[in-house]
DNA sequence: CAAATTGTACTATTTGATATAATACAATTA
DNA sequence: TAATTGTATTATATCAAATAGTACAATTTG
């Protein structure tokens, strides 16, 4: 369900955190349902409660799920699984026009594409 | 001409790798034009020259530029290397832009992320 | 030739973000 | 009451990135 790539760069946090952004934009997550406990998810995927701890809180702060001390955590209503498909697709799109400014491709050619589809 | 974000999460080197690599692509930086040695270059970003070196010692492995003790690096002749990898980033950014229509992003808060970025 | 220039090599150290370890507390549930 | 669960705290470890300092080798310059 949850999976960490120990050998990619981008932190374990960060990777938690779209892994699970993931999985509510599919609906593979439906609103209200329970997510593992810190303890569980933390042993489940061999890093720190405490990593796990600081994804849930990141994704509490962001209105992805609602928390609550001795209840759990769960993925919040659906308004946010939309937001959550659109904060993923803007984050690759950030991406890939940071890799093409990189290799030198202008703005005007990006804008171009754009218009083209 | 470079430029170096330092409140920016990805390396110096890398930035300025691909600093260079844009200048390259974009012509401003010719074939066979000096760059600036790297001890100066160095104090002209602030950084270490043991960073500028980096640089060009990875950008002369892969071929695009070519240096000497004593003589300088210089940016080498055009290869169909940065072509290839002009083509793989916009293969990735139409995919990303797709992607983003799905998801009922629209075409002006795609252009203005480009002009933001 | 001598001095300056320039890329390279090397070791040591520092820095900052990330992650872990260990423990404790607070609120809820069973 | 006991177990569960999120949160908080402090300390430590880790690792890549960057810096500092020095030295060497090849080339150019005067």
């Amino acid at each position: 369900m949850f999976h960490i790539d120990f050998a990619s760069r981008t932190p374990i946090y960060e990777q938690l955190y779209n892994n699970i952004l993931q999985l509510i934009s599919l609906n593979v997550l439906k609103p209200d349902e329970k997510l593992p406990p810190v303890r569980i998810l933390a042993v489940d995927l061999g890093i720190n409660p405490n990593t796990v701890s600081k994804v849930y809180k990141m994704l509490e702060q962001n209105g992805y799920i609602y928390t609550g001390i001795g209840r759990g955590s769960f993925i919040a209503p659906v308004s946010n699984k939309d937001n959550a498909e659109k904060q993923l697709a803007l984050e690759e799109f950030e991406k890939s026009v940071k890799k093409s400014y990189g290799v030198g491709i202008t703005k005007e050619e990006l804008i171009k594409i754009i218009n083209s589809l």
